[in-house]
DNA sequence: CTTACTGCAAAAGGTTTGCATTCCG
DNA sequence: CGGAATGCAAACCTTTTGCAGTAAG
């Protein structure tokens, strides 16, 4: 993850943008949590608890200017608002396994739908260049419980 | 898609809610422009056109008794608006085809995403209850403007 | 009649923007 | 230095909510 960062930061300097200690500090905090989907707010609580000072309106440019240059991709789990992820190595096809109950986020790794992909140029003449998946429905500890509730 | 409209009649009847006026409004433009994912300003300007006075909230109030009462689907195309769509007959496996260039939203009705479902289940023990795919890339008709503007 | 529904306007999020100030390169 | 970037607060947009009045069943 390293490296990855320094990469981001090489990146950065060569066009016209520059490394603020700001936006290093969200590219930190970004990659501390690469696991997991912060939303701006977070972002900019995790930043200002490490000690960084940093206004909400420059975590939310920050965020807007990484996802121009397809540092981190911008998702949606329809709870009002967008949270952001590094954009993975591999490019194509994660997809969320979103719980309707707890509301707990698994990634998926597969590429499962690259087929699917080619299908839809072939039937539809589209030209897939990314796509996204969402599964809603319950995750396993879930289940477990609304079984358990479901006893009479 | 009348015979539609009236099952749908029936179903609101059928339960503590009431058929009102507004709630009919909403419905028949629903019912007319199914083709179309329509956000709440564009539904309540549509029933407006049509004479029918009825005022944003009590839309906003109508799509989301809809949504729960599975009668139509919230769909998000990151626009920074909710839009709502008829909830298919076919209800697994719909596909969204986003035009990254022209906006246009393409919709798929194929269900080839069935058998991930199954592999889900079984490999993260994910039961899965619904799901969404967005295809983000170039519609035919983009593509060839694309191609035409890159001639030197 | 009872209770749900409507309309309006105000409030509430999340996100964006204007502007003076600060600071990276 | 000069143009970018920041911080703050105000502005924006979509969506939600409170409340008094209206109407469906």
């Amino acid at each position: 993850m390293k490296s990855r960062l320094e990469d981001i930061t090489k990146e950065l300097r060569s066009t016209q943008y520059r490394l603020t200690p700001q936006r290093a500090a969200v590219l930190r905090i970004l990659a501390e949590h690469s696991d997991q989907h912060l939303s701006a707010e977070e972002v900019y609580e995790l930043v200002r608890k490490k000690g960084a000072g940093i206004g909400l309106a420059t975590v939310y440019r920050t965020l807007e200017l990484l996802v121009e240059t397809k540092i981190v991709h911008r998702v949606d789990f329809g709870d009002g608002r967008s949270r952001y992820e590094f954009a993975s190595q591999e490019r194509s096809g994660h997809y969320h396994l979103i719980c309707l109950r707890c509301g707990e986020v698994t990634e998926t790794k597969r590429d499962l739908l690259n087929q699917l992909q080619d299908m839809i140029k072939r039937q539809y003449g589209f030209q897939v260049m990314d796509h996204t998946a969402k599964f809603f429905g319950y995750c396993p500890h879930c289940q477990e419980i609304m079984d358990t509730e479901e006893l009479p």
